[in-house]
DNA sequence: GTCGTTGCAAAGCGTTTGCAGCCTA
DNA sequence: TAGGCTGCAAACGCTTTGCAACGAC
């Protein structure tokens, strides 16, 4: 059966807190501060059970190291600062993707991703 | 000034010969048939090399490791087969994506995966 | 002969696992 | 009290780097 530790509790915090898509070290930074000697290995193992139950969902995007967010949330894309290399969600769906698709195929699923500068890497540069 | 050798030339021969995206290991698998001894450390040298000359292109998915391919495509996405997790090329562009970009954000860049069945894996099932 | 290149081994880096002790229920 | 959970450190797999020897030009 599943307990509710301090460390679980701060590392679900930590997703609440900040609404997006967060990689193990940004999970550890963040949830240190609440609890002090929160070992990198328990935030691996809570962000697998987490996931596992469905509570989070995975963010894989192309050559970077997983993340991830909430799950449950509504239909988004994702957008990668180049600067500071923070994933952020953008809201909103593309049209018509059907005349992408080879002749054959059946499409299920699709992914975008958006590279450029964030709001606040924009604003320094 | 860069020179041909006989480890650089079966690292090409190997793109050359498959004409499909390869990872590091398959490289070295088909180079070693040529060159015995060839360590891997010289395939990961060599297709930075050729990489940074334009011979090759990174092909990033998510969730998987990088492959390359020989340089000169036109644009194009990837649709990657859920059943037999080949990639195959979608050639196409997608229209204005402003409005999904965050307030603040520059876009710069995108990438659009396509997950579903390939014409030959759509056809058995 | 120069100096770019190679193979080996060691070092990184992100992730996983073994283990003894801790703490939630 | 039981056994899930934690922190530490070592193990992992993949990639990069240091170094002395090699070989293309």
């Amino acid at each position: 059966m599943e307990r509710n530790t301090r460390q679980r509790g701060a590392i679900r915090r930590a997703f609440q807190r900040t609404g997006r898509p967060l990689g193990t070290g940004e999970v550890l930074e963040l949830a240190r501060a609440e609890v002090g000697g929160l070992g990198i290995a328990t935030v691996y193992r809570n962000i697998r059970t987490l996931a596992d139950e469905g509570w989070l969902t995975v963010v894989e995007l192309p050559g970077a190291v997983a993340r991830y967010e909430i799950h449950g949330k509504e239909h988004h894309y994702h957008f990668r600062c180049r600067q500071c290399d923070r994933v952020f969600e953008a809201p909103g769906c593309i049209g018509s993707l059907t005349e992408l698709v080879p002749p054959g195929f059946s499409l299920e699923d699709h992914e975008l991703v958006l590279y450029g500068r964030c709001a606040e890497c924009a604003a320094l540069a």
